[in-house]
DNA sequence: GTAAGACATGAACCTGGCTTCAGGTCAAGG
DNA sequence: CCTTGACCTGAAGCCAGGTTCATGTCTTAC
């Protein structure tokens, strides 16, 4: 089943304008066409899943370029295919870590403005000690000051 | 205590040229000055870590220095300043979850490229169905692709 | 046959978030 | 004194990742 440009963006959710773009830069390099149109088959569905799932994980464009041209290289390549996913999953373990991180700290600040919205100022909060703060919220305050 | 800009670049890690970068843009609007030399306090200390979990939840500089003059404004804005990080906090809870699909996406990938290289060639992985992929790897396709 | 709508292209443009540059001030040390 | 090193400024530059623009081609519908 293969589907046009305008198609792939319905699917997708992508504009048109970065499909074209995507594929200016080499990220379909087996795509067919006909007669100067676009032609998306399943390797290229595939494709943009992948490289949404690699652009989250914080790779450029080149380099995900450089892997969908080893994915056209075939099965010399499997190694380094491997290798690369491998270096993003320990890139998104730690992101996910940070990103926890992060959240501790939105939590604590909306703790810490509900109660200065209780108290109408910050002066009784500027003075507590985290071991006087309730324990899920001295959690997160002490995770994100980590 | 205060700080010079040299010192706070060294224990926070940021370049100087972006400390002035975020000055520059009022992220800092009480920051004292002696002779035209920034002296960073406690305040900004506090700020830097602040901006460091407004950016990663995908808060912009601008809409930032929003945050930063209204803390600047006193307890009027208490409430504003919760609803900014609940809105934060839900939106950083969205984006950790679809770094674990990520993530799973990229776990299955490993194992994919793990077996290609055993096998030699993908013909068996492309003919298994996800019933008969090991559970853990089962899991993590099925969420990567839901 | 002609107008609309989806497709195509290359080149220029835009945005956010820095970084670099050219040039200047000031305090401390040899 | 004069050099070094840390600070300052405004303006310009850079990069990634798209987006927009001016034009043009093809098909289909009236």
């Amino acid at each position: 089943m293969k589907y046009t440009i305008g198609q792939v963006a319905e699917m997708t959710g992508l504009p048109i304008s970065t499909l074209r773009y995507y594929d200016r830069e080499g990220l379909f390099p087996n795509m067919e066409r006909c007669s100067g149109i676009r032609k998306f088959g399943e390797q290229e569905i595939e494709a943009i899943r992948v490289i949404e799932c690699l652009k989250k994980s914080g790779l450029e464009i080149k380099q995900i370029k450089r892997f969908m041209a080893w994915c056209a290289q075939g099965a010399q390549t499997y190694s380094m295919r491997k290798a690369l996913f491998e270096e993003r999953r320990a890139i998104v373990q730690a992101e996910i870590e940070r990103m926890n991180r992060v959240l501790d700290m939105l939590t604590f600040k909306c703790w810490y403005y509900e109660q200065a919205g209780r108290d109408g100022n910050e002066d009784r909060l500027r003075r507590l000690p985290p071991e006087q703060m309730p324990e899920e919220i001295r959690r997160a305050y002490e995770n994100a000051h980590a």
